[in-house]
DNA sequence: AATGAATGAGAATTCATTCAT
DNA sequence: AATGAATGAATTCTCATTCAT
């Protein structure tokens, strides 16, 4: 008879929420009941264990990313330039104003060692994420290059997000992202 | 039984190295008691409670980057190329070849947020660790642009060893080292 | 299993049972779950921690207390000898027969010095039943007085009850509430 | 080599306060060790066990008033009021002003239902108190019934005692003293 | 005689998970 | 679908006790 009261999407995002604020280990199934709304037990129904909700976490988030982030890159009518404004853009309206960071992020750091699951998914988000970028360098710096580059961008970012994170200052990741730009610009120049 | 079996800072270096490796709440008190040929009754002869363990580590962590690394920056007969070598050379030794990456950055990313103890100390280390670096470029670049650059290269370090973490490829790291390294070197030349 | 198997009432009585028994320190949950049937775990759904159900005791005898027995004193239709009378066979039927004694007395001997807020409880108890009892000696000797005495009956109840709890013999009570009973009938008398 | 910083004695008096003030389940060795100046494992050279020191603890107060209090009964030169005010006076300065009440009385409601060695020392020692007051009425009163007033007595100490360790307030013991003054005069008034 | 280290049993508490309603 | 009760294993921490120095 119990009126459904949430969906698997909403328990998904909340959930984001919470474990991208307190960490995987750190956030229990009662906190994320809790934020949905709902007792413990009922989260159950939609996700058989925390294990399998965190892995349905990224792999959603992932999408969202591939959906909204990374394609970004591949539209065919955008300059490099462009490509890295519009992705920036984007990032910023994400990131700025929350404490929280980069789930994937915070999440590799703490699990990647001990949850091969965890581990495979991540390393398959953070894969596709240094290829859009790379793909935008590509056309300036050819492949090799662009590969390169892209790791640097990524690590930048995420390095920048955790300094964020330490220092509460939103900066960081602005500075990182016009560093970003200025790759593209530069090219350009030449 | 009653003979010393170990010190308080073999503790504080086999807890080190599984917080690094398992993070912080993943990491059982009978974790590091193991590790150390203890029983888990036995750690709380030397360290009152889990927290202030890690508290320990971190600042045990701090003052030997104090004494070994960010104490090169301050060397008065190096030259900016030099430092940053001698500053390299000693973090690929730290870090190259262990899976276990920066435990500053790793705990940091996951206790700044629930935990406003470790948060005050990983600050202080990260401002000094900047604070370093800075002193290293600010002959070249100036204050204000030194340290703006020694943000970033610590964001790019940390932003490597997790995508090392992540990918398990020390080049990461390397790489990001040799971009810090053109910093000091680019200067010379101009 | 998720079958109810008991009530938070049931806890309160059972673990009452124990603590009166055995006192607070040296009771634990594993044993006031042994007697509630449930494992230690499970107590934790009902009362947040042992501090926290030894509270829940506390006001729940007072509770009763309350209702069943100082109410006595306020009934407009009792002279003082058939108040007196009343509390005395409630009051015997209550601990005659058994070791236990007053767990009101006896947690508060334990733990008046050391705990708070079971001092705060506990005082409001004992402030509660002198009252009371002031409150039927008050026609005979003025509200002074009665103050004075119903301090006196309470002592002499609680230390006849320690003496019954040493020596395992009931007469303590009985003549003690002899003695109070006293106190009503040569009022009459004069 | 290490020097003797305590004697036995000095720890039977310093851990009878923190028994007293703590209770027997409620105070661990280090608190004793502590409060000797002692590091723990030293307490063991002059004890055996907790278990062990609490009984001796017990045995030495229980020898310390058989001396000092109980002997007052039983002086030939005194007379029966003489003997009251005397114990009057050596119980109220004992007791006024402290919070820790009576030991025995303390330590009997706490353990006396859960340890055999304590039940039977507290018994004797209680037994004893009440021979002694016994004693004094018996010129007065004869021997039945001066025990009776006996136990009436030391139920209303304790009682008072109880009371006072809840309130923090002196008056309930003074009052009480007086009541058994009372009990000596007014028999020689008839 | 005192210390300081280590033990190991047991305490309170947390938490992912199950399941009958 | 949601609940709420119960589980049981794991976790942090405490503490009486032992023992080599």
């Amino acid at each position: 008879m119990p009126k459904q009261k949430v969906t698997a999407e909403e328990i998904l995002r909340k959930s984001m929420k919470v474990f991208n604020a307190k960490g995987y280990h750190n956030t229990s199934m009662a906190q994320i009941a809790d934020e949905c709304g709902l007792l413990k037990g009922s989260i159950y129904h939609y996700f058989k264990s925390k294990e399998q909700l965190m892995q349905a976490v990224i792999e959603y988030l992932h999408q969202k990313y591939k959906e909204k982030v990374f394609s970004i890159a591949y539209q065919p009518d955008l300059t490099s330039r462009e490509k890295l404004e519009e992705y920036i853009v984007f990032s910023e309206n994400l990131f700025i104003g929350s404490n929280d960071g980069c789930l994937m992020g915070n999440i590799a750091l703490e699990t990647v060692n001990t949850n091969a699951n965890f581990a495979k998914s991540l390393r398959a988000f953070f894969q596709e994420w240094i290829n859009a970028m790379a793909h935008i360098f590509e056309v300036d710096y050819g492949k090799q290059r662009a590969l390169e580059i892209s790791k640097e961008c990524v690590a930048e970012i995420e390095g920048a997000l955790m300094l964020k994170r330490v220092f509460q200052e939103d900066d960081y990741l602005h500075k990182a992202h016009q560093r970003i730009l200025q790759r593209g610009i530069k090219t350009k120049q030449t």
